[in-house]
DNA sequence: TAGCTCTCGGGTGAAAACACCCTTTTTATG
DNA sequence: CATAAAAAGGGTGTTTTCACCCGAGAGCTA
């Protein structure tokens, strides 16, 4: 290890979080925060040649969310390492997470020491899995989700609304017998039988956030 | 105002989002963080005499939630002052919060800013309305949450699963005329056209818990 | 070019959900 | 005790949802 700290930026929206998250890391030695912003297009649009070694990204967050950053990051500056920072320990948050290119992903509810330890381990190593994202990513490979385009998940995100499939037909600008097909296609998919299943695997997946 | 330092406690689950919230406390001159707790019963179960001017409570925590833990200081510690801080702006938890004794309710996504003002301003009326409580607290007066009763909320439990009605009125035993009438009853007082509306209302409130 | 798959769309009938009418039973309350 | 209010159950008919049948066209590819 050398002695330069390392640098930690922070992504989030909830401000007086962020700033709490601010002020924990800078009290864990070798660890300075470089900046902080409330989404990734404000982080975006002030990058300077000065980029963090990590990132802390909330998955949630208005205009740019953390899947799209994160992504964006990949792309740009492979080499700066994300470690998400969510409340959401479903599935698809976890895997869509890892697969935009996260290190690693915390909980929100991660204690201050737990969060050091995650960081050193990151700055050694890479990456960071917990037990959390281990067991998701096993059980993801075992029981893995079907991949649902766009259109089937905006479908379902009209579903979990009190329309009827005529008006959510309208509302896509499709006939209601495509629609018939689409939902044939998920209850077939999803192992579901009727409409409220659709509805709870939005939820529970976070294709419609209440 | 004295010069004694206004004593706060934390109560909330997210240790992460506590710890920050002691150390940005910790930087408001005039305020003293005493204690923070992980949920409403660790509180109680330390308590000393040395009861804290404000207490900041989250809503959504284990073994005794904030709106219990609100409730039983009002009963038994009626000077402390407690201020809400949720990640919710439903309304049902907003109003139960101030209905169990809250002076005020912020979002977590607050700025330390207001939190600092909204600390100052409980300390010197007693309480700290934002435009959010003033807004549904109106809003709740013209168009007031019915109170459901425990079979209300079974029956909706039930709803939000693959259950045909039929299958529900079997497991409550009672006849399916009978699970008809509260269906209407419910989509009467709920506003609500269909049992997709149902489900969203059962999540959304706590009722059914993904 | 024949064959394949995927999306989109259509018809029909059964089952479930929903709306609106009603009566009986239970429970609370003056 | 009387009487109102609430809970439980019933009949009937419409709309929505769901299941299973089918074909047309686009795009890919062996």
């Amino acid at each position: 290890m050398n002695n330069q700290p390392i640098q930690v930026s922070i992504i989030d929206d909830h401000s007086l979080f962020r700033k709490g998250v601010v002020a924990l890391i800078r009290e864990i030695p070798g660890f300075n925060v470089l900046s902080d912003f409330s989404n990734g297009q404000e982080f975006i649009d002030q990058l300077t040649e000065n980029l963090p070694d990590i990132i802390l990204m909330d998955i949630d967050m208005p205009v740019k969310n953390g899947f799209q950053t994160t992504q964006w990051l990949k792309e740009n500056h492979p080499e700066v390492k994300v470690l998400a920072l969510s409340m959401y320990h479903d599935e698809l948050s976890i895997i869509k997470m890892l697969k935009s290119g996260a290190k690693g992903y915390l909980l929100k509810d991660v204690d201050p020491e737990n969060l050091r330890i995650s960081l050193e381990e990151l700055m050694e190593h890479g990456y960071t899995y917990s037990e959390l994202v281990t067991k998701t990513v096993v059980h993801n490979l075992q029981f893995s989700n079907p991949e649902l385009n766009e259109t089937e998940e905006a479908f379902i995100r009209l579903c979990c609304s009190e329309m009827t499939y005529k008006e959510i037909a309208d509302k896509m600008n499709i006939s209601p017998r495509t629609v018939d097909g689409y939902r044939e296609s998920l209850f077939e998919k999803l192992s579901i039988k009727n409409r409220i299943g659709l509805v709870i695997y939005g939820i529970k997946n976070g294709i419609h956030r209440i």
